[in-house]
DNA sequence: GCCAGTATAGAACTTTTGTTCTATACCGCG
DNA sequence: CGCGGTATAGAACAAAAGTTCTATACTGGC
């Protein structure tokens, strides 16, 4: 085993420890986690650790989890099409915001798609659009859900009165859909994105 | 001044000091930070900063940045609609994605606007919508951008032929319009992103 | 102004964390 | 197999970081 590929084993290890610690390891802790005995080994270690960049230290010789390079990419929302734009300084001023936060609530139960077909261009869903779908929420009446109707699966706003469920697309070229044997609702689209350049 | 107060006061620099480093101060470093001569005075603030959930402990009593409550927004991208679903298994394997990182190139020189038009909705682009706009980007033919022409501010395609501008609706129940005075180019839309609930 | 509670100072003390040094074991290459 | 270099162990040492204790200053309410 070369050193440069037990090291590559390790670091994935403390990786670890730092997601769910928030910090970095002390000698004492880097020596429980890897099994070494001696605290000189895990000094040891610790200083491989900071050569490949994935551990850092204070101007004391503490050891630091390496700065975070996320260059947070929030924008701004200055306002609509139609209003124009606020002076610069005034834009300066605006709070920023992640397309994350704003789009995804449930990032556990939550999952995108690729668009291909053009079932729901009229929804302002094009192919190549990428849908967010949420799992675990019953549809309301005009959600649109993501389905698996007699084995196939299909994108279509979702209509439910009494027990008779309708499948309707948002193209005129389509026709609604009532299942007559097994319906899944895999998940309701809550967010659809589309990137153009 | 209230005890509150002063810590209310003390709060952002802190938090300037967590960001700026990449993780909590010294009790030497507090000292520092907040001119005081005494350890121990740096040490009563520690503990009402530890109180107060904007300072952390370790278990040895470190004190640490308090855990970031950003839990990661990022989906996992499972296919097409058409083509179904992966396995659970094959699910969890799906590297995940965030759509700040996928929709913003340059956050420098990206903003987002509200649509309440419906001049797009031919392009997928319905009144609700956001859309991201770059500015610095010299258009091509085809993109969509924000302009002001003749005073007012427009969303539309953008088509040049020799100094010939055209700004194209994509909605028939608009004109194309050709610019007689100043046009000013304030962007292109680079992306289009939809909350559906 | 007085008083109680809090903030701050200063210093000694304790614990934690990392460093240094010596020694042995392990590994890979010729 | 021998050898050089690296990994690991163990322990003492040094510095960093936090704790404890005593004392004084400050603040706000009555």
């Amino acid at each position: 085993m070369s050193p440069r590929s037990r090291l590559h084993e390790r670091i994935p290890v403390l990786n670890a420890f730092i997601r769910q610690h928030g910090r970095a390891p002390t000698l004492d802790e880097l020596r429980a986690l890897f099994q070494v005995r001696s605290k000189n080994t895990a000094s040891v270690m610790a200083g491989r650790f900071v050569e490949a960049g994935v551990l850092g230290r204070t101007a004391t010789g503490r050891l630091v989890a390496p700065r975070q390079q996320a260059s947070p990419r929030r924008l701004r929302l200055l306002g609509s099409v139609a209003a124009g734009f606020p002076s610069p300084a005034e834009e300066a001023l605006l709070d920023t915001l992640s397309l994350d936060e704003y789009l995804v609530s449930n990032p556990e139960s939550t999952f995108m798609l690729r668009v291909e077909g053009d079932s729901m261009i009229e929804a302002g869903i094009l192919p190549g659009d990428t849908v967010l779908v949420e799992r675990g929420r019953a549809p309301r009446n005009g959600d649109i859900v993501i389905a698996c109707v007699d084995g196939e699966w299909t994108m279509k706003y979702f209509y439910k009165q009494g027990r008779d469920v309708r499948l309707e697309p948002a193209n005129a070229r389509y026709a609604t859909i009532r299942p007559r044997q097994r319906l899944a609702v895999e998940g309701v689209v809550s967010g659809v994105v589309r990137k153009l350049g």
